[in-house]
RNA sequence: GGCGCUAUCGUCUAGUGGUUAGGACGGGGCCCUCUCAAGGCCCAGGCAGGAGUUCAAUUCUCCUUAGCGCUACCA
C-alpha cells in the first residue's frame, strides 16, 4: 500500500504545476490502491494566507482529487523539533550561534560556496549546551559528513542515480533560532512519520534531495523513493510566476474558462508525461490505468499561452474532444451550472437531446450558454450571416408557410418535417438549401449550426413554429 | 560565481547506432455536406552548435551554447 502526498505551501492560489503535481500524486495512489496525503506545508507563517488555503482547497474539489489523509504541518511543529532534537542528540547536528545574516549575502559571490562556520561546527557539546542554556539564539545545523569518498546518493525514479560529493553540501539549517523548524526539517519529519515511501514533487526539489536524505538516513532505516517532475514554464521559457505571468499559472483560469475537470487533468498530464502509443485524449481511468513514471519526461515543458488567449490551444482542443465523446449523462450536470450561471434554464425533457446535438462544434461549457443561447432561450441575436440566409428571394414567405404547414401537421419528427419542407421547397421551384438554411437562420439566429432536422426537433414544435412565423 | 538537471517541428511529444525521424495541437488545402463543426485525406514545419568513437550518428562520449533548478534561519 504505497503511501503518498501533495504537500502544498498555502502562499498563493493553487497553480498549474501544483496541480499537476497533485494529478501525478493522486494517479500513482489510484493505479497502486495507495493513499493520498494532503499536506499543507505552512510553517511559513508570514506568508500563509487563508485564502490560499481555500483556494487549494477549491482546485482540488473542482478536479476531483480526494484525499484520504490531511494534515497540517503548523500542527505538527512539536514533532518536527523532537525529531530535530534526535538528530541532535545523535551528533549528527550541532547549534550554530552566529547571529543571523543581514543584508546582502557575501559568501555566494565569492566564488567558493560556503559549508559552515568551523568554530560551530567544533564547538564542543559541553559549551554548546552551556549557551544555548544561557539562552544564546542559536540555528540547529545539520552536521554534514565531510571527507574525501563521502557521497550522498540516491535513485530518482524519473531522473535515475544522482550522486553528489558530501563536501559541496552546506550544513544546511533544521531549526531557526525562533525554534521553528525549516522546509527541509519539517518535510522530512513529516514524510518520516507519515510513512509516505514515495515522493512524488516538482524538479526544483531535486538537488535539495541530497539534505533530505541526509535527514531519513538519521531518522530511519528505510528512506522513501523519490519521483521528481519536470517543471512548467512559460513560453518565455520562464518559470510561471503570477507576477510576470498573471492569471494563466492558476486552474482558476482553465475552470472559468469553461473547462471540464476530466479535459484539464488530461491536458496537464500530457505535459511531461506520455503513454508512448501516441494516445492523447484519455479519461480518467485510463489516465489511471496507464500512469507510469518511466513516461515522465525529463525536460521542463511550455504551457503555451499568449496575451491574446490564456488558454493552451491543445487544451482548448481536448475540452472539446471531452465534451463531445464524454457520456451524456456526465456532462449534463456541468451543462445545467453553466446555463443557471448564465440566468437560463433548460427544458428537462429534451435537455439531453439538445446537448447532445449541439456539444459535437463545442470547446468550452461557456459555449452552451453563448452559442448555444437560441436552444435554451427565445431571445437571442439575429446574427448578420443568418439574416442573409433570410433574405435569399422568397425565404421569408415560404418560411413562414413552412410554420403553418407545420402547425397543420399532427406529427413533428425530422423525419416529418423534412418531408413538409421539401415538398414545400418543390412546389415553390426552390432549392431546398434555400428553406434548410433558412430554417436554421429562422430558429437560432445563425447561419452556422447542426442539421436544421436535429435543430428542429432540439428546438421543438411550438417554438419552432413560434420562430418560422415570426421571421 | 559554484553545483546540478535538460536540449527532436511554433507548442506537447514518440523514437532508433542504419527510419522517407512517427503522432497530436496550431497553420494551409482537399473531401464529405443543408451551413458550421465533427470526421477522413493531403501539405508546410524539427533532431541547438562543434569535436570524438564508429563502416555508419538525431541516437554513445566530450566540449560549447542556451534554458531551468539549487546555492536562505523561503518553501
Amino acid at each position: 500500500m504505497p503511501r503518498v502526498r501533495f504537500a502544498p505551501s498555502p502562499t498563493g492560489y493553487l497553480h498549474i504545476g501544483s496541480a499537476r503535481t497533485s494529478i501525478f500524486n493522486w494517479l500513482y495512489a489510484r493505479k497502486n490502491n495507495g493513499t493520498m496525503i494532503l499536506r499543507l506545508d505552512d510553517t511559513d507563517v508570514e506568508r500563509n494566507t487563508q485564502a490560499s488555503v481555500d483556494s487549494i482547497f477549491d482546485g482540488l474539489h473542482w478536479l476531483g482529487l480526494g484525499w484520504d489523509e490531511y494534515y497540517r504541518q503548523s500542527e505538527r511543529l512539536a514533532l518536527h523539533k523532537e525529531m530535530a532534537n534526535r538528530i541532535l542528540a545523535q551528533g549528527r547536528a550541532y547549534r550554530d550561534f552566529t547571529p543571523a545574516q543581514t543584508g546582502e549575502e557575501e559568501r555566494s559571490e565569492s566564488g567558493e560556496p560556503w559549508l559552515f562556520h568551523p568554530e560551530m561546527r567544533e564547538l564542543s557539546s559541553a559549551e554548546s549546551d552551556r549557551r544555548a542554556a544561557a539562552g544564546e539564539p542559536f540555528v540547529l545545523r545539520f552536521r554534514v559528513p565531510r571527507g574525501e569518498n563521502r557521497a550522498v546518493k540516491f535513485k530518482d525514479s524519473v531522473f535515475g542515480d544522482q550522486y553528489k560529493k558530501a563536501d559541496e553540501i552546506e550544513d544546511f539549517a533544521l531549526l531557526r533560532s525562533n525554534g521553528m523548524p525549516t522546509y527541509h526539517m519539517a518535510s522530512c519529519a513529516d514524510d518520516v512519520d507519515l510513512r509516505i515511501d514515495h515522493i512524488i514533487r516538482g524538479q526544483d526539489h531535486l538537488t535539495n534531495t541530497f539534505k533530505h536524505v541526509l535527514i531519513f538516513e538519521a531518522l530511519c532505516e528505510t528512506k522513501p523513493k523519490f519521483a521528481h517532475l519536470p517543471l512548467l514554464i512559460a513560453p518565455d521559457g520562464a518559470k510561471l510566476s503570477k507576477r510576470k505571468h498573471g492569471p494563466v499559472v492558476s486552474v482558476t483560469t482553465y475552470r472559468d474558462a469553461g473547462f471540464l475537470p476530466e479535459a484539464y487533468i488530461n491536458f496537464l498530464c500530457l505535459l511531461g508525461w506520455s503513454p508512448k502509443n501516441n494516445r492523447e485524449q484519455m479519461s480518467i481511468p485510463e489516465l489511471i490505468e496507464a500512469f507510469s513514471f518511466s513516461g515522465v519526461n525529463r525536460s521542463n515543458a511550455v504551457v503555451n499561452f499568449s496575451d491574446e488567449d490564456p488558454i493552451d490551444p491543445k487544451a482548448q482542443w481536448l475540452n472539446g474532444q471531452h465534451l463531445r465523446s464524454m457520456a451524456i449523462d456526465g456532462l449534463l450536470p456541468a451543462v445545467r451550472a453553466t446555463l443557471e450561471a448564465a440566468g437560463l434554464r433548460a427544458e428537462e425533457a429534451n435537455f439531453a437531446f439538445v446537448v447532445d446535438t449541439i456539444r459535437a462544434r463545442y470547446t468550452s461549457l461557456h459555449d452552451f450558454a453563448t452559442k448555444g443561447l437560441p436552444y435554451f432561450s427565445d431571445e437571442f441575436p439575429m446574427e448578420p450571416a443568418a439574416a442573409e440566409r433570410l433574405d435569399e428571394p422568397r425565404a421569408r414567405e415560404l418560411l413562414r408557410t413552412l410554420g403553418d404547414r407545420l402547425a397543420a401537421a399532427t406529427e413533428f419528427t425530422e423525419a416529418s418535417v423534412e418531408t413538409a419542407l421539401r415538398e414545400l421547397a418543390a412546389e415553390a421551384g426552390v432549392k431546398p438549401g434555400v428553406l434548410i438554411n433558412g430554417s436554421r437562420a429562422a430558429l437560432t439566429g445563425q447561419a452556422v449550426g447542426p442539421s436544421a432536422f436535429h435543430v428542429f426537433t432540439a428546438i421543438g414544435r411550438e417554438r419552432s413554429i413560434a420562430r418560422l412565423k415570426k421571421v
